[in-house]
DNA sequence: TACTTATTGTCTTTTTTTGGGACAATAAAT
DNA sequence: ATTTATTGTCCCAAAAAAAGACAATAAGTA
């Protein structure tokens, strides 16, 4: 099938993808950058087939950046505004036949069609970093990630797209257990508390935190980390539920 | 314009609104019966103009049934499996031409049009109940309220859209401060306390909700409403933020 | 008019949850 | 053996939530 076919697609309604990633105690973002000039950023995202829902269409989109099928994904929002028309993508590639036809996109009208108005569905997806070797599409230059408080300008209302995950995110972190998603199998009580300043841009007190987190029942204790450092080893955990 | 003239509108993608309303102690939702035999039950639903944002259609489609343009509206889900197709009305109407000319479908594409799958944006809505008079459209037999409690069977899965709703209204409903969207301009306090277990379906203590919604410092305490009753008249409060 | 009834508004007490301070335990360096 | 940095846990205070108590009052009844 190929990529941009517009006959095997859902006119007019796509799916965007907040996928997010955690390392070097900071929130990430996966962004694509699309292979024309001037140099355009866009969240990963594709459309929806005919015979498919939009829960496995975001799956599948997702698989095609990241490699990984099993991965914590949540509707969030749609975005549906009359001016949701990608203007930038198309008018770089109008001039540059070559260039569409090795992308995918099989004719001129299925371009146009890529310029239409399009209503966009959002999903937000919480990633193991370590997990994932940034995978693009024909359409893109590039695709890497970017700390959430320094993201490019991207088209349309994709970094609007951003704030509104990460405001999903702070809501359901603590609600619905799903921060373990963004860590390594096992982690310290450390690197979770890390992740969580990181994720609402605040400190925790080590204390409370660590208490708060274990009365949830929902982490294992596992043998002791010894890092070589001078103090006391932490434990590592794994969750468990 | 026609009201199902396939032109208009984004194809394939539907606004389908659970509109909550209160009265006799009892959360109600407004459904439709269509037009065709065997009877069939349906949220008020429509589509969305080319040139339209998701939220103001949403708007439009509420005023169609119920008069009201200053509406509490919040976008909840997307339900997009594949097999959301509308069977149902798209038989009841297939050997039926001038019934359907009657309800405004043009012609037989735009009523296999009605019948292709669909995605649907979930909104619900919040109404003082006595300032709705239910509109049919076109296509509709009649519009009445249902206990949220007891409704009837509808098409597809608009059943399950009314319980997502209902998760989403009571986890809103303290946060947002919204409740008093259901109920009249002025209220007394055990009215809005009633209002409150019609929806979580749960007793509350009489004197810490009462603290707890004065404490909120959003409501305006008017004169006394003198019932008749052997008792200490209650006061009237308004919302005022 | 005095008493009764049902409900309201508010205050107090008790219980639970949350936040802050303290300190012993410990792995490795000195 | 001592020092250092960090971890795991306990204790106590503050705050919030839940439960209990009671006077105030509008209208009916004797």
């Amino acid at each position: 099938m190929k990529l941009f076919d517009r006959q095997n697609f859902i006119h007019q309604l796509s799916i965007d993808c907040v996928i997010f990633g955690y390392a070097d105690l900071v929130l990430k973002v996966l962004v694509s950058r699309v292979n024309i000039t001037p140099a355009v950023w866009t969240l990963p995202g594709g459309f929806i087939r005919q015979d498919e829902s939009i829960d496995l269409a975001a799956r599948r989109i997702l698989e095609e950046r990241t490699g990984l099928t099993d991965i914590y994904l949540e509707q969030y929002h749609v975005f549906g505004e009359p001016n949701r028309i990608n203007h930038e993508i198309f008018e770089g590639l109008l001039t540059l036949k070559e260039k569409w036809l090795d992308m995918g996109i099989p004719d001129e009208s299925s371009l146009h069609w890529l310029a239409s108005r399009f209503v966009s569905i959002g999903y937000y997806a919480l990633v193991d970093i370590n997990k994932v070797f940034p995978r693009k599409t024909e359409l893109d230059e590039s695709a890497d990630w970017y700390a959430v408080t320094d993201l490019p300008g991207m088209i349309m209302d994709h970094n609007l797209m951003v704030d509104r995950a990460l405001e999903t995110l702070r809501r359901n972190l603590d609600e619905k257990l799903i921060g373990f998603n963004l860590l390594p199998e096992t982690f310290t009580m450390r690197e979770l508390q890390e992740l969580y300043e990181a994720v609402y841009n605040k400190p925790f007190a080590r204390n409370n935190f660590q208490k708060k987190i274990l009365d949830l029942n929902v982490l294992e204790r596992l043998e002791k980390k010894f890092t070589g450092a001078a103090n006391k080893a932490p434990y590592l955990y794994r969750f468990n539920r």
